[in-house]
DNA sequence: ATACATTCTGTAGTGACTACAGGAGCAAGC
DNA sequence: GCTTGCTCCTGTAGTCACTACAGAATGTAT
């Protein structure tokens, strides 16, 4: 059983993050010793891991509750799994789209402005009518 | 002399964050009619405007409010409105490196996920240590 | 006079944390 | 036993850029 400093190391989630993650009720109720101090065993730790990977691939928290649920509940989780999944992976393909298309619009906007010259074609631009 | 209502169709930009940049300086406060209601000019409608092209082109508030000095403010802009949209242009392509990595990432998590089995390698691999 | 639309202020909620403040517990050295 | 310093606790407020109300007042049309 380690303390929460262990299990932030362990998980990569920081203190305060597995905190507000418990209070939130996204991982289970962490034990605790007489003092009122958290206490996790390796299959708390793994749950934090868990969550953190699907922060990293940029699952929403809800999305991570379903997940969790279904891992813990589902005999069959494979199929609700890959629909989570793959609602997820099109809305950051559609965020990739959108930040194509701004880079593509910075590009162009930073090109005009070339010069020190007292009238900035770029800031003209975004006054415009 | 147009009301909040004609200004935010003008715009684009909704009633309610108008009133939201005027309450935190990021535009110039509304004149008032007697009563207490809100009018805007062309000039001022051209502010929100313009608010609006560099929120739709990512830069988060701090920039603009450093646009909108400049603007009104610096003989010579250009360099540093230069300066600040190719600095936003870099944070851009860096979401976007990170993005790609994470699509990449799901396309091959979502490949693992092929069947309605008990054991999700989804699930699994998430897990692991 | 009445109905309806528009606007006002002020506050709270969003997502996913992060950063304190102020206090308590614990381990090690003297 | 005492002090030092680290870790931990709860609870609250701040982040970003809005958005959504509640409850009241004003304006416009019939």
């Amino acid at each position: 059983m380690h303390p929460i400093g262990q299990a932030a190391k362990r998980s990569r989630v920081n203190i305060e993050t597995i905190r507000y993650y418990e209070r939130e009720g996204i991982v289970s109720r962490a034990e605790r010793t007489t003092s009122g101090r958290r206490l996790y065993d390796d299959a708390a730790i793994a749950q934090l891991r868990f969550v953190r990977r699907c922060r990293d691939l940029g699952f929403p928290i809800a999305d991570i509750r379903a997940l969790l649920e279904l891992s813990s509940n589902a005999t069959k989780p494979c199929g609700d799994v890959k629909d989570i999944s793959e609602r997820h992976l099109h809305d950051v393909r559609a965020r990739l789209a959108d930040l194509r298309k701004l880079e593509a619009a910075l590009v162009e906007l930073v090109q005009e402005c070339t010069e020190d010259r007292p009238d900035c074609p770029v800031l003209k631009q975004l006054f415009s009518d």
